[in-house]
RNA sequence: CGGGGAGUGGCGCAGCGGUAGCGCACCUGCUUUGGGAGCAGGAGGUCGGGGGUUCGAAUCCCCCCUCCCCGACCA
């Protein structure tokens, strides 16, 4: 029987599609650039969404929602925001039968209606900081959509915040950084990233700065997995976000606003997924361990079933598959297809020896072991796939990251994929410029120690260059 | 939005003027079950949509739509 799936090695693309159908994530919708997310996708966006939601909480912003439909004003009120959105605003024209006085834009993103109500609701600097989050959906119309990757609609989750000081915005943008999306991402999803600043061609629309977690995919390409932006006062100028400072003046605040999206679900299939399929993280897996029975008798069902109750008391994710109708091969097959991280196979032949055999997904290691102890190693295993998958992705990284003098070096570097570290000092804007033409981006700024610069201009930035999606 | 390719049962494809077929999946039955099971039977298609040419169109012509690949914009 041939693989399911295209070797990743043979055509990348390919690849993704085929892990995203045989693993049963989602499905084109009837609208180009639409995209249907089927349970088991969600179920892995739920946990990725649960995981964001703690950490925000924990950040001290709190859960809100606005609505859907935007005045087209609202948008032209900050000049680089409008510039920016323009092109891939999806605008509403007519409703309830008639033509609409104004037209209503389907949010891009919240910064103009949320900044609106923000400014209503501070008066004074005990207002502040005013920390608001929203999940919702937001709409981009693409011209080349790319499941989860690049949809026109897709989840998500933007953080909008106002601070009474620079330097308390800044902080908070990098504590988002940090604190919520680097955990979440490295602990969680088990993929590393680079945090670092965007150059003034990559920044957000109406940001001062954005700071932003990248990360390498399988086939050596870059993908932006979150922003955290610094929006100076330009939002609070255009909405009048002000407040009366400590002193009696009056101020403009000082704003955030950050998000990650259901591309992360693009970001673990292609960072993890293998040729046999998704590759997922315990953290994230919807059944973490999967106990299949072989051949149904009295014996292997009693022993299958009480393994499921006992991985369920020690909290874990588990299902069982008892549908032996289908062929055990073909069922451990579709496991593999959809990543779960450990199997447990039961069948009369280890049962007899008081044994039952242990996968582990992400090395494709098979051994029996003992039935007593089966869930003890399951969450053992368990474990060892979580730090797994991260040190895999760590070391697949390291050895796709090249040092480069200059940009024809780099271009050189990274064609075949990867990432290439060179002198943001020598390249310059000009030579970012120079570097698209090859179909190449600096994806963020970095100090040589990898920790994060204080200012643009700092001297001495390296430049992490790459293909990106 | 430019350049290239393709739309035929759920999926992958063949057929390229004479009235639609194959593989996989699906349904039923029996035999199987330790890595995508076997045999037998069965169901499923206004051939992307519209218009034209023709005695006759999946097949030829025109228009539209969608998808995939490559380039400019993006979470």
């Amino acid at each position: 029987m041939a693989s399911p799936v295209t070797p990743r090695s043979q055509d990348f693309p390919r690849w993704y599609q085929d892990v995203i159908t045989q693993a049963e994530l989602a499905d084109n919708g009837p609208v180009r650039g639409t995209m249907v997310i089927r349970p088991w996708g969600y179920a892995i966006w739920e946990r990725i969404q649960a995981e964001i939601d703690r950490r925000i909480k924990e950040a001290g912003a709190e859960n809100a929602y606005f609505p859907l439909f935007i005045p087209e004003s609202y948008l032209t009120r900050e000049a680089e925001h409008v510039e920016g959105f323009s092109p891939e605003l999806a605008v509403v024209t007519h409703g309830g039968g008639r033509q609409l006085d104004e037209p209503v834009v389907v949010r891009p993103t919240s910064e103009t209606v949320i900044n609106s109500f923000i400014a209503k609701w501070v008066h004074s600097y005990r207002d502040l900081p005013m920390l608001v989050n929203q999940w919702a959906n937001v709409v981009r119309w693409e011209l080349r959509p790319r499941l989860f990757l690049r949809t026109s609609e897709f989840l998500w989750q933007e953080g909008h915040t106002a601070h009474v000081s620079e330097e308390d915005a800044r902080l908070y943008a990098l504590r988002i950084l940090r604190e919520v999306y680097q955990s979440t991402m490295e602990d969680v999803l088990s993929v590393p990233i680079l945090l670092g600043h965007k150059t003034r061609r990559e920044r957000f629309a109406g940001a001062i700065r954005t700071w932003t977690c990248e990360g390498m995919m399988g086939d050596g390409k870059a993908l932006q997995m979150g922003t955290s932006h610094e929006l100076g006062q330009n939002f609070a100028r255009a909405f009048g976000i002000q407040f009366t400072s400590e002193a009696g003046t009056q101020e403009y605040a000082w704003q955030t606003s950050w998000g990650v999206s259901t591309r992360l679900v693009g970001a673990l299939i292609m960072a993890h997924g293998d040729d046999a399929g998704l590759r997922l993280p315990p953290a994230l897996a919807p059944v973490e361990v999967v106990v299949v029975l072989i051949r149904d008798e009295e014996a292997t069902r009693a022993a299958a079933q009480q393994l499921v109750s006992e991985l369920a008391a020690a909290s874990r994710r588990v299902r069982l598959d008892d549908r032996v109708a289908t062929s055990f091969g073909r069922r451990s097959v579709e496991w593999e297809l959809k990543g779960v991280p450990v199997r447990l196979e039961v069948g009369p032949r280890d049962l007899a020896e008081g044994q039952v055999t242990l996968v582990r997904r992400d090395i494709q290691e098979k051994r029996t072991v003992a039935l007593a102890g089966a869930v003890t190693e399951s969450v053992a295993a368990l474990a060892a796939v979580q730090s797994g998958l991260l040190a895999e992705a760590l070391q697949a990284r390291e050895e796709r990251t090249f040092s480069a003098s200059g940009g024809d070096e780099a271009v050189e570097a990274v064609e075949a994929g990867g990432f290439a570290l060179l002198p943001w000092d020598a390249l310059g804007e000009e030579g970012e410029t120079r570097l698209a033409g090859s179909g190449l981006t600096v994806r963020c700024l970095r100090r040589p120690d990898g920790t994060l610069a204080e200012a643009d201009d700092e001297s001495g930035l390296i430049a992490v260059v790459a293909k990106a999606y």
